[in-house]
RNA sequence: GGGCGGUUAGCUCAGUUGGUAGAGCAAUCGCUUUACACGCGAAAGGUCACAGGUUCAAGUCCUGUACCGCCCACCA
């Protein structure tokens, strides 16, 4: 027995060894793997965003996905883990911008575009470093050999094709709509980067002149030198004289001309049951200004402030205008109440800026729009037919091509996609992908390609990081290229996530590879809940409760930081962490360790590769163990991460350590020859099986003691075979 | 406003087709017993949110109520 043993468990000291030497096998390429693993099985790496460092969420994505790869490789699959990181457009460029203001007080304007990306790329290829380190650490049996990017040149390629093949087919269209504008970050945004904030508010109601007839209320009055029309609904009895006549009024020194027009969305029990139609900031006006064919009146620019009025509010911000023309509404005895209510406004989710809804041409994708597929193998939709991709979104999970776990989240899934409206995907930053369409005079070009005539200038704006991103499980495989990985390797297996991407995400890769292959990206769809802390609050830097994975592993072990994050942790479901959890399975690993340490000290002499015969008792335990085995294995076919772990540690202690090491210890130290062997080697062959089915949940303390073990034809642990 | 979860031992959570309530941690008591004090043993702890219903039988199925959490919409 090693000299090792005699000492507790160290982690620290093993785990790089143990990291390093799986690398050097050359297992986590499938291509390697010895001849048995025929079968491919896939997960490819929801990629982290280069915007920093890992976080405990990470981790537990990190444990789950090589949980279930470390087991398939047991199994004998071909298993292909492909890692990546994500550019992620806005998040990264904005905390580059963000760096620069705070230390050289310039906005990315003042650098200009070159210079701008040229930095991000710089802090990306450091958080990239950083990222991948941690990611090591945490033990991940990922091919680093296929490690791609999102922003690298094959995905580019990738985005550029599909980009084509989309305009070509309609679904990607240039429009003039009100979209989410982002005064801070300086573009437009899509609806689900909108987060919602609630703020007191006043709520003001009042008429834009003393001839006025109708009285409305709003929040924003500022914005109503931009009215073309009043809305009422066409039964409100109040109103009906004035339908259809328009009036002209001069709003703090601005003149409006008002349409009175009435509209079934119109609430007639709220406010005055009139409302104030400004076409260009807000969507509903925009679409009752399209049905009514009114005019639209843009009355605030792109850095939220007034293009309209006299010096009073011309060139201001629009919250102070606000307050001016509300006292200019009390001047002139307009303002007829006013109420303090509460109110959600939309801010964008990575610059907390204020969204301002503007009038924009931006290109979209068209979720409802019919168009012909041209290849299917999606259950209801055939090749050739007509469909739409909200069609091909909800048919895949429907028919149960893609199984979604927990089950409860096909609801909230096919909720989202009845809501679901045509995506805004170009986006005012300069890192991303460039919008692969060039422009001269009035001529516009979509291409893979620079057209090669001289004089056109491309598109400014680069694309939504989801676009990219809905492309993974495919473009990481080589597509367009037809390569022998995207043959082997895709559809993928399972897509293992937190579940508040998933609509971002999940529900992007299945529109884009249904789009793209008339395919399914993935068979099964796991989603983790959030990690929190003991207290059950998100994890913040405001709050200081952060609990760094890298930290974790090196105070308690990988391993216990593992299997802290899989016990009890119920897909779906919010998870609670603590340093006390983690400190509790250091203690199990340390366990495992001096079960083999009597284990290995009490085989001296003995022969483990020769069977003897085994006594009754001994057998009851052997029978024993494969029940255990049975049940694990089915809890991680099933995806029963939480009970499987749970399992194996009760059993690995409470069990093999409390009841049958106990029991070994008469026979061991006894005279009866016969239930000395029997004993010794039953407890050896317990202990081996237990390493197995312990190994995808604590990889480096078991793959450290199995490279101790005494047996012949050992391999590496994480290529033997799990046990049947 | 619409939707989805949750409510089980002090805490964190399991409980897979309905069949006498489970684990970990914490707390209590006792142990330096020949792998391990990062340990061992023992005992303790629950009208399964509430009210109805179905059933021979309900934590589990149905209906309703209350509270907590999340997502979506955004009444202008």
């Amino acid at each position: 027995m090693n000299d090792k043993f005699l000492k507790p468990y160290d982690p620290l000291e093993t785990e790089p060894k143990i990291y390093k030497l799986w690398e050097e096998s050359g297992y986590f390429n499938p291509d390697n793997l010895p001849e048995r693993h025929k079968t491919p099985y896939t997960i490819v790496m929801p990629p982290p965003n280069v915007t920093g460092i890992l976080h405990v969420g990470h981790a537990l994505g990190l444990t789950l996905q090589d949980l279930m790869i470390r087991y398939q490789r047991m199994q004998g699959k071909k298993t292909l883990w492909l890692p990546g990181t994500d550019h992620a457009g806005i998040a990264t460029q904005s905390k580059v911008e963000k760096e620069i203001k705070k230390n050289e007080n310039k906005s990315r304007f003042d650098l200009g575009r070159e210079e701008l990306v040229h930095r991000v790329e710089a802090f990306a290829k450091q958080s990239h470093d950083t990222i991948i380190s941690q990611t090591k650490v945490m033990g991940a049996s990922c091919d680093w050999s296929r490690e791609a990017f999102t922003l690298d040149e094959k995905r580019n390629l990738a985005v550029r094709t599909v980009f084509k093949q989309m305009y070509d087919d309609g679904l990607i269209y240039r429009g003039h709509r009100i979209v989410n504008w982002d005064p801070k970050g300086q573009t437009t945004i899509s609806d689900d980067e909108v987060v919602y904030e609630e703020r007191d508010a006043k709520f003001y109601t009042f008429k834009y002149s003393k001839d006025f007839p109708i009285s409305i209320s709003t929040t924003r009055p500022e914005t109503k030198v931009g009215d073309t029309a009043v809305a009422v609904h066409p039964d409100d009895t109040r109103y009906q004289e004035y339908i259809g006549k328009e009036y002209d009024a001069v709003f703090c020194g601005v003149p409006i001309h008002i349409k009175i027009i009435t509209d079934k969305e119109v609430d007639k029990e709220f406010g005055t049951g009139a409302l104030g139609v400004t076409p260009a900031h807000s969507k509903i006006d925009w679409e009752m200004g399209q049905k009514n064919n009114l005019p639209v009146v843009q009355v605030i620019d792109e850095k939220a402030r007034m293009m309209v009025g006299d010096e009073r509010i011309l060139g201001k911000k629009t919250t102070e205008a606000r307050d001016i023309i509300v006292e200019w509404l009390k001047s002139e005895n307009l303002l007829e109440k006013e109420e303090s209510v509460k109110q959600n406004i939309s801010t964008a989710e990575r610059t907390g800026g204020i969204i301002e809804p503007l009038p924009k041409l931006q290109w979209f994708i068209a979720v409802n729009k019919p168009f012909k597929i041209k290849n299917s193998n999606i259950t209801g939709i055939k090749t050739g037919e007509e469909t739409t991709l909200k069609e091909i979104m909800t048919n895949v999970v429907k028919n149960g091509q893609t199984n979604i776990i927990p089950d409860y989240f096909n609801k909230t899934y096919f909720h989202w996609i009845e809501k679901l409206g045509d995506w805004c995907i170009s986006r005012q930053i300069w890192y991303g992908h460039r919008i692969p369409v060039w422009y001269k005079g009035t001529e516009l070009y979509c291409g893979t390609e620079a057209p090669k005539e001289d004089g056109w200038i491309q598109d400014e704006d680069t694309l939504d990081t989801w676009f990219s991103s809905g492309m993974w499980t495919f473009s990481t495989l080589g597509w367009p290229e037809k390569t022998k990985d995207f043959e082997i390797y895709h559809p993928t297996d399972v897509l293992e996530t937190a579940y508040d991407i998933l609509f971002f995400w999940v529900a992007r890769m299945i529109l884009m590879t249904g789009y793209v292959l008339g395919d399914i990206p993935f068979k099964n769809v796991y989603l983790h809940g959030m990690v929190r802390d003991a207290k059950g609050r998100k994890m913040s830097k405001s709050l200081g409760n952060n609990i760094d994975p890298v930290e974790m592993s090196t105070k308690f072990g990988t391993d216990a930081e593992r299997i802290t994050l899989i016990v009890a942790n119920t897909p779906g479901t919010d998870f609670k962490i603590s340093e006390d959890k983690i400190r509790g399975y250091k203690n199990f690993a340390n366990k495992i360790w001096n079960v083999t340490r009597f284990v290995l000290s009490n085989i001296e002499g003995f022969d483990v590769n020769e069977k003897p015969e085994i006594v009754a008792e001994n057998q009851k335990q052997i029978d024993e163990l494969n029940e255990t085995i049975k049940d694990i294995t089915k809890d991680i076919d099933e995806y029963r991460f939480y009970m499987a772990s749970e399992k194996i540690y009760h059993y690995f202690w409470h069990n093999f350590a409390d009841i049958i090491i106990e029991q070994s210890k008469a026979p061991i130290f006894g005279t009866d020859e016969k239930a000395k062997k029997s004993a010794q080697w039953t407890t050896y062959h317990i202990l081996i099986n237990s390493l197995k089915l312990l190994h995808p949940f604590m990889p480096f303390v078991t793959e450290e003691i199995w490279g101790n073990l005494p047996h012949k034809n050992k391999k590496l642990l994480m290529i033997e075979e799990w046990p049947a």
